[in-house]
DNA sequence: TTAACTTTGTGTTGTTTTAACACAAATTAA
DNA sequence: TTAATTTGTGTTAAAACAACACAAAGTTAA
């Protein structure tokens, strides 16, 4: 028999963006050792719950989201005396959300829900800025390769949005008209015919969709998504 | 308290190259439900055990080997019923081998330890053919973007080898001249003074060596390598 | 009401990269 | 010595990329 005292936890790094700001969701322990400390939503898993599922039920319950985008991020096991009971080994998932779709809601477990710049990320417990840092470099490698910025945006958003997102995330100058030029390239963004005025000044703009159903079309093809710019 | 009834196990899906065909590791069981049953080397982790060392260990005990790479894959946890007395989770890592350089040897819990041809691949035990089909696709996608071929070749070797490795992993022609461009403008292949005669017949060629140093150097810039071909 | 300001929208051109392509040289086997 | 095999090498047309500026539509302030 296997005499194996280790339990396992998700955790999920959540980033949300607005207006030129990148967000990483924490929440404050209300129990615990680390009581106050700021972690990363995510919690242990039940007998018989896929892991999804496991970070799923605990962003609802500890923030009360729901994602656009999760995916598995990797999995932190060396932290061996992250609790004195046992070793925890714990599943890091990667997520992307539009914040202004939810009003963070702490819940049970924890005692707050909040949004941190992701220049201004706190001292986490556990390894959680491991985790963090590993998913920022996720986040900007995966953004040019795959379109994962529409999850962080409206429905409908300006291109200046999608520009202006690219930029800060990406840390770079990107020139307006190439970037333009090469996004409507791949036949993936529609333009609507709505025009929408700007809160202060200047020329309105259309507002732009991002058509999935398209890109799933063109995956079975051997399309390439890919923004790279010097 | 916490009553997880789970425990966490580690597989590697160990990749091998040969003359043109790639080769996945598996070991034959000896002991349990499964006894007889091919599957990937691997087991549970021990309490203190950090994952990659677990992956090493049972590398050494089921098959005796050492590899050249070793990453993680991912961690594979919704095989509810892989075993009627817990919840098993594992973690899978990608490891990459030449196969000259070891003598499989089963050993302790493994009955047998064998190269199977990617195409050739048996019906696994667990969920392991998951794995190696999502290994798979690491490997191509990561040759593509990272130098990991060499891992897979002698230290020494010809550039038409290093070429059929492209040729057979990626499942496409290549043009020998444009590939051979490629890689040496890099400048992380260097040719040695070593000329080879073939077994069979042809003009003798020169070995090649992998410069990690040089490589190492090169990422601290921004040099991304890029090997992709129409 | 006009001028200044802000933001959207659009094309061209030189440079670089990529893809496509063929033949000579060195060796072995017949 | 001829045929077969494998290594080694350059050019060119086409495509992609990078760099660049100005007009149009609106708002704000004078």
């Amino acid at each position: 028999m296997i005499d194996q005292n280790i339990k396992i936890a998700v955790d999920a790094i959540v980033f949300g963006y607005e207006k030129g700001t990148l967000y990483v969701l924490a929440v404050q322990q209300r129990f615990g050792k680390l009581a106050d400390r700021w972690v990363l939503p995510g919690g242990f898993i039940l007998n018989d719950e896929p892991l999804l599922m496991a970070v799923e039920r605990e962003l609802k319950e500890e923030a009360g989201i729901t994602v656009n985008y999760l995916e598995q991020l990797g999995t932190f096991g060396d932290d061996i005396n992250r609790d004195e009971r046992f070793r925890v080994i714990s599943v890091a998932y990667f997520a992307l959300v539009n914040p202004k779709n939810f009003v963070l809601k702490a819940d049970t477990d924890a005692k707050d829900a909040k949004w941190f710049p992701i220049t201004e990320i706190p001292q986490l417990g556990y390894d959680h800025n491991a985790m963090v840092n590993l998913a920022h470099q996720r986040l900007k490698s995966k953004l040019t390769y795959q379109p994962i910025g529409f999850d962080l945006l409206d429905q409908e958003f300006l291109f200046s949005d999608l520009e202006n997102l690219y930029c800060s995330i990406l840390e770079r100058d990107i020139d307006r008209r190439n970037f333009r030029k090469k996004i409507l390239s791949f036949g993936i963004v529609i333009e609507t015919d709505k025009v929408v005025k700007m809160g202060a000044s200047g020329r309105p703009g259309k507002l732009f969709t991002f058509d999935k159903t398209k890109y799933n079309q063109l995956l079975k093809g051997n399309f390439q998504f890919d923004i790279s710019f010097a």
